[in-house]
DNA sequence: TTGACACTTCGTAAATGGTTGCCATAAATC
DNA sequence: GATTTATGGCAACCATTTACGAAGTGTCAA
């Protein structure tokens, strides 16, 4: 592979005059340019990103780190942030660190000594004074999905606990009151805000919260499946079952209509995140609008204006969860 | 930062035991390895991957290229990989490119430029000689979903045609006749793959292929709708669809439905995949299994095995797919 | 016409933070 | 005391950026 230097030497010019086409920067002169520009063309020469990044100490990389892999929302949350960034001309490297203390961590390390420009983050096990200390270092970081006040101008995230309340009261106000709540994991910090907002609608319905009336799931299919199946083993009376996401709720429903019950006329259901399937679940899922896309897209436009001073980003940081109103949840 | 450089300062000893100890190579006394480690401990010393690579020319990090970062099937894909290689302690960095011809070749020359050890790439625009040549380059390629025989031994796929044949010949033993086929982008091969497999059934059964019953879709939910009303607005004879994807399938069931028809009893549906919601449709989905967490994680073993010397890989470069039955299809 | 001055344009060389082959030295063994 | 063996150090190298300074060119007034 073609060195810099090699370049250099068929153009029958410096190594910084070379470098200075590659970056225009600085004033070179069009023959020069010219010259510099064939001899690369005729050695096939490919820049390597890896010494420039060393020498300048920036890389055009964008550090992302999310929960999984799978699933659709971190896939519109990659794709809402990649998108921004491939217009700008920057990169993005992902890991996942599956929601592991220790992999954030080491996941945290590897993108930063990797030189990336700034990180957004999607992290759920890191306590808040480990991010905060995270901020002070050179690496900017942007944290989705969370909200903490001492970093607050690097936080995008959405009010969970509205969310949550929102979604209940939406149900309380079609007259049910047999409800169910399928959470999301305990440890998971947006599962115990939409929780939170849960029983605060229950009380202003003045309904107290009943932990019989609750299972914890995973976040997936398989969790809104065995929370309901658990729920049916208990025989709880139920006219509605509020879910932590929308593949919970997915689950959930798969569960209901094995048990030969109609959604919405004997149980009504409601998501949350509103991912891309939920328009095209039968019934059509009722749930909360997690603009996760628009969130990874502000998160890219804030790191353009910050580190690489490209465009303004005026979005505010906290979005409001907006119910959608489709076909899984009826009036009683 | 603390440089290996001020390490060895603290520490006592040269630059060049210092990196012995971090990399454990060589022989190095007790005594001085805790030594150093005490050192790095005290600096905070972190490694700089940077400095690393651009010395050792190598990374410890795969590239990988997919399509897109959202949908049901890259992530599992990513996620199969990316569990493989974290075992094995290598870091993997994505893009997407969106099925574009230059974003395939700016990625691929972005994932060699950051020095990747090996590529593995899921790409539709790029041409076989493209990637022949490629493989012929300093960096390894392992290419998924797609043959090409000069690189057999690269290439971990499934068999799309023979896929394409079974989920028709499927719905045709079931005694279907009037079989519409919504196909996925004619510039995909396994589209195109795919619906010459149905095309063999078809004939097998002496039924003449005919465009009037095909459709070209995204790939996506929205194809797969569109697909569906354009077949009604065509008021076809119909009692099966076939799907090139279960995206797509899923969108059709949604127009079904619409239509005031019963899946299956009016019209039965058959995808491809086998992608995670599959399974929690309504009705489940009959579909063709595509084990692309499979396949990723093949397509890790053999870059472990190829490139690290780690381990071996004995699977089976191409698969077989299989039919998954479920509740979709009914016969009449 | 010429000299001063400013501005372009370009080259030199020192970073950047590591790896690694080769050689030297000290310790251990016989 | 000679021969191994285990350790450690030196210095070149990886491919680029970039501060600094040196030419070269042009303008303008004396």
């Amino acid at each position: 592979m073609a060195t810099i230097y090699e370049v250099s030497k068929l153009a029958g010019v410096s190594l910084a005059t070379v470098s200075r086409v590659l970056n225009n920067s600085a004033s070179v002169s069009e023959k020069t340019r010219t010259k510099v520009n064939q001899a690369m063309k005729q050695l096939d020469y490919k820049p390597n990103a890896i010494a420039k990044s060393l020498a300048s100490s920036r890389s055009d990389c964008i550090g992302i780190l999310v929960g999984e892999f799978h699933g659709p929302f971190y896939g519109t949350m990659m794709g809402g942030i990649e998108k921004e960034f491939r217009a700008a001309n920057k990169h993005i490297v992902v890991t996942a660190s599956h929601c592991d203390l220790e992999k954030e961590k080491e996941d945290i390390e590897f993108l930063i000594s990797r030189n990336c420009d700034a990180l957004i983050l999607h992290v759920e096990a890191v306590s808040d004074e480990y991010l905060i200390n995270l901020a002070q270092g050179k690496t900017p970081i942007y944290v989705i999905n969370r909200y903490i006040p001492q970093i607050a101008d690097r936080c995008i995230c959405l009010n969970n606990e509205l969310g949550g309340y929102i979604a209940t009261k939406t149900v309380l106000e079609h007259g049910h009151r047999d409800i169910l709540y399928i959470a999301g994991p305990k440890v998971k910090a947006d599962a115990r805000e939409r929780l939170a907002g849960h029983y605060r609608a229950l009380r202003e319905f003045g309904i107290a919260p009943d932990v019989e009336r609750e299972y914890f799931g995973d976040y997936m299919q398989t969790g809104g499946y065995a929370g309901m199946q658990h729920f049916f083993d208990k025989d709880l009376p139920v006219s509605a079952v509020v879910c932590g996401n929308d593949e919970m709720a997915n689950g959930a429903m798969s569960a209901i209509r094995e048990h030969q019950l109609d959604i919405p006329n004997d149980i009504s259901v409601v998501g949350f995140d509103d991912v891309l399937f939920s328009s095209y679940t039968h019934p059509k899922l009722t749930t909360i609008e997690y603009p996760i896309a628009q969130m990874g897209k502000m998160a890219a436009q804030l790191v353009l204006q910050d580190v690489y001073k490209q465009g303004e980003c005026t979005t505010p940081h906290m979005f409001e969860p907006k119910l959608v109103s489709r076909d899984s949840l009826s009036s009683v």
